[in-house]
DNA sequence: TAAATATATCGCAATATTACGATATATTTT
DNA sequence: AAAATATATCGTAATATTGCGATATATTTA
């Protein structure tokens, strides 16, 4: 017990789960926001910004580069993030599809 | 440790990673994709269909109707559940904003 | 009113997530 | 080469999530 039982779903319902989960910490949306705003930066600018502890910046960097939603390049000491574009347009999409799926009855009361 | 600092964060940003738990695990997904093409349905429906026990199904439920997207209409001895229409396109905005925001660069090496 | 039907909640076990100090690694500067 | 700078990873503790059997609750049917 205890672990998702992910076999249960088609594919399509465990990537956009996964994707979901990029969204589901306060800490990672901050992280997503300061990005569009800023373009790029490193660990460090997160830190300071966030009021996190470094291993955890890094630790949810990781999660949404292990997603694909960001990418990051290694210049000198530090780590260059930014948004992974195609990867960014295919989530968008997903979540879109799903949006876009339901079309909202002319009164509240559906059900 | 292990509490997520949520006062760290924005109201905005909360709210965004709150909404996105709703979509963060594929059995939630299945449910609200079996809503949207069914329109309404009840438990029962849920769990011939998912595969998971009744408890399970319940407790998503339950969780979906606490962040919103959904509710619930007690009908006899059965719930009939569908979306809250006005919450989805709330949730919907929120999302849409985020993704609006960014601009996508010409060439994918961003960073 | 007893049985059937449907859902919610409780309690528990297992896994996952969050957070951070300590430490490892790797590059740049002095 | 030593010091400084920046990030990643390890290990651990605490909280959260997932899943389900058992049971409670509430309505309908026989």
């Amino acid at each position: 017990m205890g672990v998702t039982k992910n076999d249960l779903f088609t594919k399509s319902q465990n990537e956009i789960a996964l994707a979901a989960k990029a969204f589901a910490h306060p800490a990672r949306i901050a992280i997503l926001e300061f990005l569009l705003k800023s373009n790029s930066c490193i660990n460090g600018d997160l830190v300071n910004e966030l009021g996190l502890a470094q291993a955890t910046i890094s630790q949810h960097l990781r999660e949404l580069k292990d997603i694909g939603i960001i990418q990051g390049t290694i210049e000198g000491t530090k780590v260059n993030y930014c948004i992974n574009p195609s990867r960014w347009a295919e989530i968008k999409e997903k979540f879109n599809n799903i949006f876009n799926e339901y079309n909202s009855p002319s009164s509240n009361d559906c059900c």
